[in-house]
DNA sequence: CTTGGGACGCTCT
DNA sequence: TAGAGCGTC
């Protein structure tokens, strides 16, 4: 395994599709959804200092609209906003807690691992996808009309270099109309080779961002976080676009605009130039804008940088960046340390060895939860420590091989590193002050092997109960091959229980995390019998559980009915008894548990019914017993939602599998997660899911009325009825704008030679449309020029280089064929446009009224306005699009 | 006590 | 490979 970052070729260099996630003001968002109360209030996260109330490390939008930054400390943005709510970050082990950010991301990373394979974990709040296989598949989808493009879902997406999205998608139209449109302008600007790939550019990133569209969409559903995305065919302009508008928007920047954004862009905009090497650039080439690396030469660059950076630099400025999206969901080292400033130096030994005991039992916990998500060990540790040597700060690092290990031994290890090398580590004279005060330190872990399933009891309950359940769910109507259904089905089904354990995990060393000094250690047990703090732990929290809310609820709260581990009991038992168990010991152990459980249930054993469908945001926080010396500003209770998103139900319901426990009716099959799960499995009924997913419930009731801006009538006031009424203007407007775009299209027409005529297979009933007129119309130069890209050679249908469309059985050259086939794409994709129902747009619209409105986007405004104006039917998609004027 | 404090990945030597 | 350092969020 080599190091090295791994890149696609350049030929390929437009072909991908990426797509950058990025959460909008992450941690704020989580403390939202954590306490409701707070939600549309301006508010901050601050971590904890005393000092001027603390330092502020997110903001959210409402308070950034009162003036408050980052870098701020929490009294001036009380200053500034004095309404405002500030968040600290959990305190725990006399340090900050980020866990539960780092939980939120994952549970966002959850549901983005579902749209792609390709998913690369950039940050905690970040993550990039490569979605080029989706967008390659939904151009062929386009095509036989399984897939069409859902004007609601960029209703808030831009495209850089347009006003509009409108105006995008008008452009990409007329380049169907007309696929040579631009070639004068590519021809210049690109390589013959990446002809091909510039023309279809346009489209597949249009296409890229329905999909985005769908991921920040099932995002928000599931996990009720808001995101912004940018679409680009490189991680480097996905990043860029992603931050161009923000919050809760979506950017493309499309291949053509770089060089002209370019001009104007700041070289430290870039990822990866934001810093020194940044300044270094703009000092050594004496430049300020991205795209004035352009006139320098390859070796130019070389020679002033280095070769790698120099080829990196030429191609980035140039738009090129050719670094795969490296699939990578877990981090490949756990880390965590801590800033000793000023007074606060470590000065003895003691101290020494306390923090180091807090920062290895931090280490610790994070390791046990690593090692039941992803059964793997960390091999390797690395101590850093800053120390004063003299009055200067002297970093140093020093690593070791991790064997067996425990919170003890890693504290062990640290200190010995650290005292091996320093060459006088006590004071002289001294038994426990140190020589050298110490003012900064860090313990990290990595270097990640997995536990072989036959030493893992733990895994193999996973691999056994995976096993079942594919039993069970034998006959199951997918459209995958067997083999990669259960394949994909194992994966769900372990890491979801994994996730459920390891969440219940981390709940309960939350609470003990002050209680006990050192917490039990599952991996000191690993290679022994299966976990039983683990269990144990799981029974207290049970017990617990059950004694707080039992008096309420009379029932077993539902996070633990329902929860993969109860389930998996039942599911033992059963299996256990028919003695047909591939573990016999495991299964005496868990069949023990199982009734021991039992028993504590046993005094609320009716109603297991009810709120199977229950929305994260809705779940009621799960209330555990806290232990007697826990102090009230450091306890942090489970995120209800983590705990809830890995409930039975959701597995069940996400994977299609019938629990044993569950009766049929008890599915609803009506989350969009399985709404998902069916398109992706289910191309023919694509899209009535699809129409379903996309179109929320409108309420229609009980709504004012407002007058109508062009003609002073009453409407009630609610989209669809508005929409419809101003259809009626609109109506008149587009007669008059149709005929003078359609005469400018003749005239064009008429200035160019027309060559041999092959007009598609059959015209458009579409009115009206401008583009459909190419159809409609005698052929027309710019189709015939589509089917012939050297127009002076006229080629027989015989001639071996020719093939026939499928489509529409016209003879078209070899070479021009994945070109003549967009063209049917885009018919399609117009068509289907055209053909969408009032009902989506109206969705759209009403989506898009409720989210923020950025006052600078004035074309947002239009696109809104234009949409709501069109009627349904009749319109080609850029006139549902663009500004009409 | 600092225009944030970690956390993580990458890269160069 | 180890260790130092950078960059980013």
């Amino acid at each position: 395994m080599s190091s090295a970052r791994s890149h696609v070729s350049m030929q390929n260099k437009y072909d991908r599709v990426v797509l950058l996630v990025d959460m909008d003001c992450f941690f704020c968002q989580v403390e939202e959804k954590q306490h409701p109360e707070y939600r549309n209030r301006p508010l901050a996260v601050v971590q904890y200092n005393p000092w001027r109330g603390g330092g502020i490390i997110a903001v959210n939008y409402a308070a950034r609209a009162k003036g408050v930054t980052r870098h701020m400390r929490g009294d001036e943005a009380k200053d500034l906003c004095p309404e405002i709510v500030l968040c600290q970050v959990p305190n725990i082990r006399e340090k900050a807690d980020t866990s539960k950010y780092r939980d939120a991301g994952k549970e966002v990373a959850n549901v983005l691992q579902r749209f792609t394979q390709l998913l690369e974990r950039a940050s905690v709040d970040e993550a990039y996808l490569d979605i080029t296989e989706t967008v390659n598949h939904r151009m062929q989808q386009m095509q036989s009309g399984a897939f069409a493009l859902q004007p609601q879902e960029l209703v808030n997406t831009f495209a850089v270099g347009y006003p509009s999205i409108g105006d995008y998608v008008n452009k990409i139209t007329n380049r169907f109309a007309n696929p040579y449109m631009d070639d004068e302008r590519y021809q210049m600007s690109y390589d013959q080779n990446d002809l091909p790939a510039v023309r279809q550019s346009d489209i597949r990133l249009l296409i890229g961002a329905s999909v985005a569209g769908e991921v920040r969409a099932a995002v928000k559903k599931e996990t009720g976080y808001e995101c912004s995305a940018g679409i680009a065919h490189n991680k480097i302009l996905a990043k860029l676009a992603a931050g161009m508008n923000k919050p809760n928007k979506q950017t493309i920047l499309p291949l053509t605009e770089t060089a002209s954004l370019f001009d104007s862009l700041p070289v430290g905009k870039i990822k990866g130039l934001g810093g020194k090497f940044g300044e270094v650039v703009c000092e050594t080439l004496g430049i300020k804008f991205m795209g004035q690396v352009v006139k320098f030469s390859e070796v130019d660059l070389q020679r002033k940088f280095d070769e790698k950076n120099g080829t990196w630099l030429f191609n980035i400025s140039r738009g090129i960046d050719l670094e795969a999206v490296t699939p990578r969901f877990y981090s490949k080292s756990i880390g965590c340390c801590k800033k000793f400033p000023g007074r606060n130096n470590i000065t003895g030994l003691k101290t020494l060895q306390h923090w180091l005991g807090e920062l290895s039992s931090e280490i610790n916990d994070r390791l046990e939860k690593d090692f039941i998500e992803n059964n793997r060990r960390a091999k390797h540790m690395v101590v850093q420590y800053v120390q004063d040597i003299d009055g200067e700060e002297v970093a140093s690092s020093r690593s070791t091989a991790l064997r067996d290990y425990d919170q003890e031994s890693i504290v062990r290890l640290s200190l010995d590193l650290i005292k091996a090398n320093t060459k006088t580590f006590l004071r002289p004279g001294s038994e426990s002050a140190l020589n050298n005060a110490i003012k900064f330190l860090g313990i990290s872990v990595g270097k990640f092997e997995t536990v072989s399933s036959g030493q893992n009891k733990l895994q193999e309950m996973f691999a056994n109960q995976a096993a079942k359940k594919r039993r069970v769910s034998g006959d199951e109507p997918g459209q995958l091959p067997k083999v990669e259904m259960e394949k994909k089905q194992k994966q769900t089904d372990e890491f979801k229980m994994k996730s459920f354990f390891a969440n219940y995990l981390q709940g309960a060393k939350k609470e003990d995390a002050k209680a006990d000094g050192i917490s039990a250690n599952p991996l000191a047990a690993a290679a022994g019998a299966p976990n039983k703090n683990f269990v144990e732990e799981y029974k207290h929290k049970l017990h617990a559980a059950v004694r707080t809310e039992g008096t309420v609820l009379t029932s077993t709260p539902a996070e633990f009915k329902e929860s993969f581990f109860s389930q998996y009991l039942k599911q033992q038992k059963k299996t256990g008894q028919q003695g047909s168990v591939t573990s016999r010991e495991d299964s005496l152990d868990v069949q023990e548990l199982a009734e021991e459980l039992d028993a504590i249930e046993a005094d609320n054993s009716k109603d297991f019914e009810e709120d199977t469908e229950e929305e994260t945001e809705l779940t009621s926080d799960t209330h555990m017993s806290k232990p007697e010396g826990q102090s009230s500003d450091a306890g942090q209770e489970q995120d209800p939602n983590t705990l809830n998103d890995s409930t039975g139900n959701d597995l069940y319901v996400e994977t299609g599998i019938v629990p044993p426990t569950l009766t049929e009716d008890e599915l609803k099959p009506s989350t969009s997660k399985r709404k998902f799960d069916e398109i992706e499995s289910s191309v023919s009924n694509y899209k009535e899911c699809y129409v379903e997913f996309a179109v929320p419930n409108l309420r229609t009731d009980i709504l004012p009325t407002i007058k109508c801006d062009q003609c002073g009538a009453n409407i009630p006031d609610e989209v669809k009825s508005l929409q419809t009424h101003r259809d009626h203007h609109f109506a008149q407007e587009l007669s008059r704008t149709l005929r003078s775009t359609e005469r400018e299209e003749r005239t064009q027409s008429r200035q160019k030679i027309s060559l041999k005529p092959t007009p598609p297979k059959k015209s458009k009933k579409t009115a009206g449309s401008g583009s459909s007129s190419y159809s409609t119309a005698p052929p027309s130069n710019s189709i015939t020029k589509f089917f012939r890209a050297k127009p002076t050679q006229e080629q027989a249908p015989s001639d071996p280089q020719m093939n026939q469309c499928p489509e529409c059985k016209a003879f078209i050259k070899c070479v021009d064929m994945p070109e003549h086939l967009d063209y049917h794409v885009a018919r399609n994709l117009q068509r289907e446009l055209n053909q969408q129902d009032l009902r989506t747009r109206t969705a759209a619209l009403n989506k898009e009224k409720i989210s923020p409105v950025q006052p600078k986007k004035q074309s947002q405004k239009k696109l809104n306005s234009t949409i709501s104006a069109s009627s349904s039917g009749t319109k080609t998609i850029a006139q549902f699009f663009s500004q009409s004027n």
